[in-house]
RNA sequence: UGGGGUGUAGCCAAGCGGUAAGGCACGGGACUUUGACUCCCGCAUUCGUAGGUUCAAAUCCUGCCACCCCAG
């Protein structure tokens, strides 16, 4: 048993309860901690009472004491903001994986500190292991829920003061525990949606932020197909919101470019659209979790470039902190503004943003 | 106002006397801690309109309307 104190994220949900559960096997003082990062500007549906309420609940079946911080400032400055930088500028973000490098496993692991932990621990399903000092981040032993990917921002600092009590459990297992714990979140459906901010109508929410612009879509044949309603929401290889209906070949379209220029989407018929095929990228900054780039400046892994995807062959090449990854089978709609993150087997290796993408 | 053609859901489009295919779009759901993709379900009591024939019409007949084309 480790008298150790250690803080364990709560965010109301299943995954963290019974995180928080398992962690009693090893440790004697556990605080839970909800954070409450978003602060409702609209009067849209306020979920944060009713999650406050089940960490509260299972926190008491617990008999763990639970605190609540507030990150909003934190959120907005060094997550949000950038968000929409990137959605100004025509890319696709992954605000997620931003929030867990500046927000849970920076601001809130102070915190922690500051309650006297020595250790943080999440809901996340990702495994850590340690050898002579270093840390690895694996992927959690439940494939289909593996969220390595949106660690892939993590560094040893955080690896080496983090435990990811769900990362050798099954979902269902999570489930029956929470069930025979009778927690009150145990059916509770899983959240989705940008994490704090939630799930809501992705339009309105980003037009409260950034100035719409409509405009043309056109063919990849340069013909004007329909009309746009901002740049802004649309995404590399998208199908639905283009309500372009009854041309050509009847098959649907997808957007294959996004010309800022001209403020005009261009589209592509059919879902062998050649030009959302892709066969490299670049990234111009990379975070190898290892806290070193490889010696090899040239060599084969895996990688994903979107949550929950399997896991792809490449070449990378690097150059200095700039990465060229070459894919052996072409890749559908890999979108700047996402993260390329590399596999090496079971190991996550780290991250990038991609910066650009090869026909 | 001579000739020809076409009018089926938001768009494209089957149907040619037996009681409205399909696709796209759209809506809802599933999946999912980004954005997407994908999957499932829904989506014309009605066929430009008014009459007529028939047991039965979107399908046949007639008038009208609209649009298109060729002539003028």
């Amino acid at each position: 048993m480790d008298d150790a104190r250690i803080v364990v994220g709560m965010s109301g949900g299943v995954d963290s309860a019974v995180a928080a559960f398992l962690l009693k096997e090893k440790y004697s003082d556990i605080v839970g901690v909800f954070m409450n990062n978003w602060k409702e500007t609209d009067n849209g549906i306020c979920t944060t009472e009713q999650d406050y309420d089940d960490v509260r609940s299972v926190c008491a079946m617990l008999d763990i004491p639970y605190y609540t911080v507030d990150f909003s400032g934190e959120y907005m400055d060094r997550v949000f903001s950038h968000f929409l930088y990137e959605y100004k500028n025509g890319r696709t973000p992954n605000p997620d994986i931003l929030c867990n490098r500046e927000i849970k496993f920076k601001s809130f692991l102070k915190f922690a500190e500051k309650l006297g932990a020595k250790k943080i621990a999440t809901g996340h399903y990702a495994r850590i292991d340690e050898s002579g000092g270093k840390f690895r981040l694996l992927k959690a032993r439940d494939k289909s829920k593996d969220q390595s990917y949106f660690l892939c921002e993590l560094g040893q600092d955080a690896l080496s003061r983090t435990v990811f009590p769900l990362g050798e459990t099954e979902k269902t297992e999570v489930r029956d525990i929470a069930a025979s714990q009778g927690f009150v979140n145990a059916t509770k459906k899983d959240s989705t949606g940008i994490c704090f901010i939630g799930e809501r109508n992705f339009r309105s929410f980003l037009s409260q932020y950034l100035p719409a612009q409509n405009g043309d879509i056109y063919s990849t044949g340069g013909e004007l197909v329909g009309r746009h309603s901002g740049l802004m929401y649309y995404t590399l290889g998208q199908r639905k919101g283009l309500g372009i209906g009854g041309k050509g070949s009847g098959e649907p379209w997808f957007v294959v470019r996004k010309d800022l220029e001209a403020n005009r989407l261009i589209v592509q018929q059919g879902k062998d659209s050649t030009l959302l095929y892709s066969s490299a990228l670049v990234t111009e900054s990379f975070n190898w979790i290892s806290g070193e780039a490889p010696e090899k400046v040239d060599f084969e892994c895996t990688a994903k470039f979107r949550y929950r995807q399997p896991d792809q062959q490449v070449r990378v090449r690097r150059n200095g902190d700039r990465l060229e990854i070459e894919f052996l089978q072409k890749q559908r709609a890999v979108t700047p503004g996402q993260y390329a993150v590399l596999y090496d087997g079971e190991i996550c290796l780290g991250g990038g943003v991609i910066k650009e993408v090869m026909l």
